[in-house]
This record gives structure tokens, C-alpha cells and sequence, in this order.
DNA sequence: TCCTGATTAGTCAAAACTGACTAATCAGGA
DNA sequence: TCCTGATTAGTCAGTTTTGACTAATCAGGA
């Protein structure tokens, strides 16, 4: 649903093709959403079913035709539900990194710590890389803000359960708090 | 990936049926993965075909009979290797709700902030829900105290971008921080 | 006893998503 | 000029996920 209104909200700025919009998702919004190419095109077919976009071909130059999509007044109308919705309900997240530490106390504490340290490795990188994102206009910087509090908030967290198997001995039962 | 390595660590800890498995996570893991019964199954036919777990016909009473899956060797060799690429890497998230920020513009700052209210409303109560989740044994706890910073974390997060949208007119020129 | 609605235990077709592949064109150097 | 590798613009078969449906059994009250 997200990505349906996120390929209507850019083609309502303008009219792109398939790939362009692809390109643009993923070079520029890289950290907001992973939108691959083929569903980028599922989904730009689906709305044409629909009779939310309409697609035209153009030939520019010597290069071969390619497909590009603009609304229709039921995609501009669908654009304005769907943005609404989306304002107005929070979506809840899951952790897919989390399933491991459910099953933490399989390990000895050392190898869970060494572990868990290349994940933080690796959480620092992507950390990193959502640093480098280039600025963008108006509101789409919020969405890049959110995502880098919302790194540090993992780095925090991660640090914080390091820390308290660090302070726990192998074998010791594993302390749960109230 | 990590759904696997789910199914695979809870029926390591004894032998489950599909439905057990399913009502399991849905009940006590709600926040932490969704996983709908048709998946579940789903995953539990492949694992058999991959030999990492096998079915066995239960009958119990009068009632229908019904599989009972256990792990393989291989299934425990898979679940041990799933564990530690689980612990060792960091998947990124992302937030199919901010999409609709990136078009906030769109709308007057008035229905903007109402729309939020509502998505704050939404937000709360999914807060509440997981502080409501019974507790847990050993690290499970940990998942749900993660998953419960988090919400915090989003809660501050959209009353930050409420203060600032509350501070601007509508008509006014939209303000990029540095 | 019989009926009703909840619980248990799934199945299945359809929808959504993805990775791997294709094929053209272009830029640049040998 | 010709060759090579990068870029552009997709397609498609396969995988994964889901919602809607089925069908049995059980608990409890009328």
C-alpha cells in the first residue's frame, strides 16, 4: 500500500518511466523503502489495470521505447485516499534481527558476545552509509532523520544487551527483570 | 530467513503441530514477528521437503489427526547455522508509514496535524497492547523490552514532527535544517 | 437430547515479490 | 574502427505470502 502511494506521489510530480522511477527509489530513498525493479514494474502494471496510471510510450532518440506512466483522475483520487490512510495509522515494525536473541542462552556467552559485536559491525556501516544520504527537499530530510535516530536508537539498544551479557558468566541462569 | 530460524529454535525445544506452532507466535510473540498460519504451514512443508524436519501423524482422542513436526539433524544443523548469521548480521528496517510524510506538503498543516493525531492514537494503543504482553522466560523478555523502546522512540519521533508542523503555517515555505 | 457457536487444524487459489536473465545502446580506449 | 564494459529498460519464471474457505470436534445451555 506504502509503495503503491510512493509511485503515485512521484509520478503525480511528474510523469517517469518504470526504471526511472526505480533509479530514483533506490538511489535516493535507498534508506526509507527497498522497492526492487520487477516490483516497481508489478505494481506500476497492477495500477494500469486499475485505471490509476496510464501508460504512453516515447522514443527518444535512437534508443528503444520505453513506458511512461502518468496518473489518471481515478490514480489522482486513489493518490488522496491512500495518503490519508497512510497519515493517519501507525504501522507496526518487526524486528527480523531479534529471532536470534530468543535463543541467545543456546550459546556460551563469549561466542554470543563476538557475534553480536560483527552485527554491531555491521549496524555502524549501515549507520554510516544513512550519514552519507544526500540532502533532500522539504519533507522527504524527515524521512532520512527518522531513520538515522532510529539507527542510534538500535546502536543504543545494542550496546545496552552487549553490555549485559558482558556482565553474565556462561553458565550463570539468566536473569529476568521485573 | 529469520521465520525459519523461529520455527526451527521453537519446535527444538519439543515437538509441535502446525496449529500449536501458529497460535504460539500469535499469542505470545504478537510483537515481535507476524507470521500467518498459511505461512507457517507453508515454511514447515518446505523445511520437510529440505529434510529438515519431519512430519509424524498424531491422533489424539476422537479428534482428527493432525502433523507433528520434529527436527532433523539437518534441521538442527540448519537452525544452528541460521542462529548465527541471524546474530551476526543487522537487517535494516524500514517504516512504510513514512511515506506519507515525504508528501505532507500536499496538505494544509490543519489536516496534516489532524491525520497525525489519529496515527498518534494508533500508536498509543499499539504501546499499550505490548505493555500488556504477558511476560516471558529468559531472553524472549529481552525481545518484547526491545520492541517497547522502540514504540517509545517512534512516540517521541512523531510528537517531534507534530511540535514542528505545529509551528508552521500552512502557507509558509516548508524549513530544511541542516 | 439437540442446537449453537467457539475452537482446532488445516487447504487452496490468488496476490505480491524477487532474482536471474535479456537485449539494446552508449562511452571510451586500443 | 572495433571492442569492451557500463548503463538503460525492461521480462519472466519461480518463490513467498496471504485471505478466504472448509470441516471436524467440543462445551454449554435450552
Amino acid at each position: 500500500m506504502s509503495r503503491k502511494l510512493l509511485l503515485l506521489g512521484l509520478l503525480r510530480q511528474r510523469d517517469m518511466h518504470g526504471y526511472e522511477l526505480h533509479e530514483f527509489i533506490n538511489r535516493d530513498l535507498a534508506n526509507c523503502t527497498d522497492l526492487k525493479k520487477s516490483t516497481a514494474y508489478f505494481l506500476l502494471n497492477k495500477m494500469a489495470d486499475d485505471g490509476w496510471v496510464i501508460q504512453a510510450i516515447e522514443q527518444e532518440g535512437n534508443r528503444p521505447p520505453r513506458q511512461v506512466y502518468s496518473l489518471t483522475p481515478a490514480g489522482e483520487a486513489a493518490y488522496q485516499e491512500l495518503l490519508r490512510t497512510n497519515l493517519a495509522t501507525y504501522e507496526p515494525v518487526y524486528f527480523p534481527s531479534d529471532i536470534s536473541i530468543a535463543f541467545l542462552d543456546e550459546l556460551s556467552a563469549a561466542e554470543g558476545l563476538s557475534l553480536l559485536s560483527r552485527r554491531r559491525e555491521s549496524l555502524l556501516e549501515l549507520l554510516e552509509k544513512t550519514k552519507q544520504a544526500p540532502m533532500h527537499q522539504g519533507y522527504l530530510q524527515w524521512l532520512i532523520e527518522h531513520q538515522l535516530r532510529h539507527l542510534q536508537d538500535e546502536l543504543d539498544w545494542l550496546d545496552e544487551i552487549i553490555l549485559r551479557l558482558s556482565g553474565q558468566n556462561a553458565s550463570d541462569p539468566i536473569e529476568i527483570e521485573e
